[in-house]
DNA sequence: GATGAATGAGTGTTCATTCAT
DNA sequence: TATGAATGAACACTCATTCAT
């Protein structure tokens, strides 16, 4: 690779996010090691700290990239027009693009309860979240689709955390079917007019 | 302390289980040293292993005696006539009695994905936990507070999965009332005759 | 147990020596603990330090015990009057004799190399086991079996150090077949008249 | 140290495997730390992993080394023309190149018995010591030092196996002139033409 | 920028031995 | 005499991080 190119200390700094991610999948953040990763990317482990400032430095920026990414799908995928805007298509849609971040959500959660700094990180991206929610909950009331009488703030954080709360059970090995059934029929008591 | 008295080694047992809880919490239980927790309890580290096999095992007896402890107390809740049966309250009862547990759900939860049989048994646990909920949606019905034309299966299920979303947000900072507040929402809007 | 009985102490002491054996056979003397044994004898770890020092101590006495029983077999064995005295004989009699010891033997020549008391039990040891040999073959010499220009002495070291280095060959995989036929032929040449 | 040249991380690893031969020689390999071997290597216990999987890799790459070294010593002597080809003078050559072996081989030996990988090991390296055996008799054959009429495949055998009997009683204290006169006097009626 | 050899603090676990009862 | 709970020194091994080249 050229060195001198311009730009080209972030272009390696993204290919080592980008293909360090599978390696953070396949075993979790704690039993994913340096050297492993370091011998996927044919780098050496002196080279990952030249990017970035230690492990998790490291796992943060992988972590960010993996939620950009998502949400970025996500939201191309919800604005298409000719989405079936039925609740359990939005659910395979959303439990589809969480499934790489199941491998260490539950890690993040458990580190964000000792590391205030991470917390906010975190907060700061489930209210994201749920604004998401919120404008597409928006959107839905505008087309007639949902209740008028919603508040959708309020609705918008259940509804968000009916899924992560569904999720969290898939994880568990409650199966995908009950978690949709679930979902399906509680978006409707929710949300649908009789 | 007299060691030869019968039951002595399932009170020590106990003791080592009990006085271990408050070390988990502190840090977690990757970040807790088996050191740390002899230290505690004042006793050597050898004696750990006298009554488990190793750091994990003596971990999950630890969650297992603070789940039965919170199911116990929970259970009693519940059962007391003068319950104030709002949603609300039960909120506020339930999150305290997981408060301990946070501390370590997530780290429970993350090892589930990489090992089966802890995996089984957390779903486990998660089957219980909804088994209860329907049988206290069974009786709200009975008591006609809830409507009577909801099926407690689904609906118990979708309860617990909003009760573990929000218990989640507000372990990432998320505050209390707001996760009270969509509670309650979600379960007027789900439960309550109009 | 009748604890006030004359001889008492002694009876238990053997009991333990005799029920050891089988332990120490099994896993050799390092990975065999204290606590397998107390076990194995269904007495608690702190009789066996009520009658022996310590591990090594138990140990020597097991071992010690297990040689004068062999030694006493082999003396039995070839004092009879119907023995057949060919040389492949007197190497299946030694051999089976040897069978249990070889599990420690070498781990007993280990230890011997780096503690100077041990070294020179073993090389007692060595020394009867050379005598009576020497023995043997005087008796041989009588009976006109074995050439009457040999020097006892000497032959006696060489037949034991024979048999030891075949001894040790059976044990590292050499088929006891070989060995055996390799102890006729030597035997033959040395000893046999033309 | 030049970290970058070629050929470095081979040189290291030998260093290691050298240097690290008298430390296990002076206690064992059972109660030879892996610290104690860093200390004298003066270098860290991590680097001691960096080349070897665990001690028991290293121990093995140790012997191994050990084992190459002598028997590559003990050709270039044998094929000495000016050798003087009395057994006697074998007998000191051998047990000279043995000496350093004499420290683990018993452990190596108690080892075998319940490590069956290891066990083929030894196996393999006491059959080819038979075979150096055979070729060396066999020379002396066709020089007319011994009996024409000896079957040299067994009798190597027999050779090496008096040779370890001999060796195991010299560490455990019997004099080495007792075993080489032992030695002489085997081989001379054995071997030597009358 | 890249390397990869070196580090060393940290950790779970074992087990012979002791001693109060 | 017998117990068995308690000890604590030891030890092998890991891995994030550093730094000379």
């Amino acid at each position: 690779m050229a060195r001198v190119l311009p730009g080209y200390r972030e272009q390696a700094k993204e290919r080592i996010i980008t293909d360090s991610l599978p390696v953070f999948i396949e075993h979790g953040y704690h039993k994913t090691t340096m050297e492993e990763i370091a011998r996927h990317l044919d780098i050496s482990k002196g080279t990952l700290y030249l990017y970035f400032k230690n492990k998790e430095g490291l796992f943060r920026e992988v972590v960010a990239a993996l939620r950009a990414r998502n949400r970025e799908e996500l939201l191309d995928l919800l604005q298409r027009e000719d989405l079936p805007l039925t609740f359990g298509y939005i659910f395979d849609l959303v439990m589809r693009a969480s499934e790489d971040y199941a491998a260490f959500a539950f890690e993040l959660y458990a580190a964000a309860i000792h590391n205030k700094e991470l917390g906010e990180i975190l907060e700061e991206d489930v209210r994201e979240d749920i604004m998401l929610s919120r404008e597409f909950l928006d959107q839905l009331k505008e087309k007639g689709i949902v209740k008028p009488d919603i508040d959708t703030c309020i609705t918008a954080r259940g509804f968000n955390a009916l899924f992560i709360g569904l999720f969290t059970m898939a994880q568990l090995g409650i199966s995908r079917d009950e978690a949709k059934q679930t979902w399906e029929e509680m978006c409707r008591v929710w949300l649908v007019k009789d």
